[in-house]
DNA sequence: ACCTGAACACCGTTCAAGT
DNA sequence: ACCTGAACACCGTTCAAGT
């Protein structure tokens, strides 16, 4: 860096707005705007922000929020960060108990709030909440023998789980346009149209497991089975990692 | 679905084009519209993608596109779809070091045209070359004793994988405003960044590692490391499973 | 039937002018 | 200093008119 002071983004994001300026009062703030555009992306989806449509909602014309926020993006960072709620505590909790519950939960609000798909960008975690919940992981795997680099690639790997699980509920509930303009609401729904795309020459593996009815899941979509599967995947990789450091052997790539 | 007639993004999308009508003879197909918008993607972002810039660059009005596809949604599809590379040939591989290769190469090629981040919905896949990704995965998995569903299952989760560390490699390159707008270019600065932005008391255990020196990595940002470490971590939760369905106990969740 | 050009209803962002 | 209104350079998409 070997640069002090901090982008302009990056202050507003960790609260630290420089003393108030004299002049007329500011009429709003970063809350504020933040929450409204919120609001809006939670109701009419991230095509219902915009900055007219936020910049109304808060009483202004849109081209006043330019001396809250630099751009659009700024407020989509902002929105995306506030979203977060505090993580649950880890203290006396065992690792992988913890790490379920904390990967769940990353999961779930990403669902709640699934327009943070189409935002987030998987970048190391800049803001003061997603940092809060890299921390908990960290406290949470205190004590295992895992060096700190491990930690946090165990942590991301975790929140990309998250984030893509998030984004398969999402697309196969009502997120993916080609699949309800298809006609296709179900798992089962989704077989029979691979029965009919698949040739069996050229797909013969996925030819019979479909033709098997590997997509029967008669109620809808996904089972929550699903995301207990892909977890456990990486859990069970997690405990054998930390097995092999407890024993001794130190095996690198 | 209960409707025979397939929607017409996917007729296209297959190839299933009906029977050329008579009347003057299409100056285009699809093959050239795509490419032109994956060239312009390539060199210029999405950002560069216009129905107007791919209208201009294969010679025609802007509104003439509409006559080949529905909406710009639907080039976006056929370009995420085109981009996928035949799969590598499984047979005679052992599953793991098969889909090792397997998830890498998909990661690589979302980074050769790193856009198709920013498209993708994690669907099940519709497109037929993507399709024909997920047979090779199957295939490879034969013999394992996992069943359908599992395989689609470990499939899904080794992609989501690889999406999100070309996610995280890409943000961490050159991907994220914020970052090269705080002067972030390599691990090394965004672990003095934190230094700075961590209050110890609020975050114990990142402050921890970050001072300890968790983020060294001199160079660049990303070992390829990093991105073995993940994939093990999955691997070896499959080798898990594997060997538990075979030793016969069929633990289910 | 394909393609064009004008038109519509939007965007994000700038900048000078008001208070 | 905050906020507004006009203006700029775009969007994706529609529709009637040309061939």
């Amino acid at each position: 860096m070997a640069q002090d002071r901090l982008p302009p983004m990056l202050q507003r994001l960790w609260g630290r707005e420089p003393a108030p300026r004299r002049g007329p009062r500011p009429r709003l703030d970063l809350v504020t705007i933040t929450a409204a555009a919120i609001e809006l992306a939670d109701a009419e989806g991230l095509a219902g922000v915009s900055m007219n449509s936020v910049a109304t909602k808060v009483g202004v014309a849109a081209t006043a929020l330019y001396r809250y926020i630099g751009s659009k993006d700024d407020l989509l960072m902002l929105m995306s960060d506030a979203i977060a709620a505090d993580p649950p505590d880890p203290s006396g909790r065992p690792w992988r108990d913890y790490l379920a519950e904390w990967t769940r939960l990353q999961r779930d609000l990403v669902l709640k709030h699934s327009w943070v798909l189409q935002i987030t960008k998987f970048a190391p975690p800049l803001g003061p909440r997603r940092l809060l919940w890299l921390d908990r992981a960290l406290a949470a795997l205190d004590g295992t023998g895992l060096d700190d680099g491990e930690k946090i690639n165990v942590a991301s790997a975790l929140t990309g789980y998250a984030l893509t699980d998030a984004a398969i509920v999402e697309a196969a509930g009502t997120g993916v346009q080609e699949f309800t303009e298809a006609g296709i609401e179900s798992a089962a729904d989704y077989g029979e149209l691979l029965v009919e795309l698949l040739d069996p020459e050229r797909y013969p593996a996925a030819s019979a497991a479909v033709r098997g009815g590997a997509f029967r899941g008669a109620e809808g979509w996904i089972h929550d089975d699903d995301f207990r599967f892909g977890l456990d995947l990486l859990l069970d990789g997690v405990e054998q990692l930390i097995a092999r450091r407890a024993s001794g052997s130190h095996g690198g790539g």
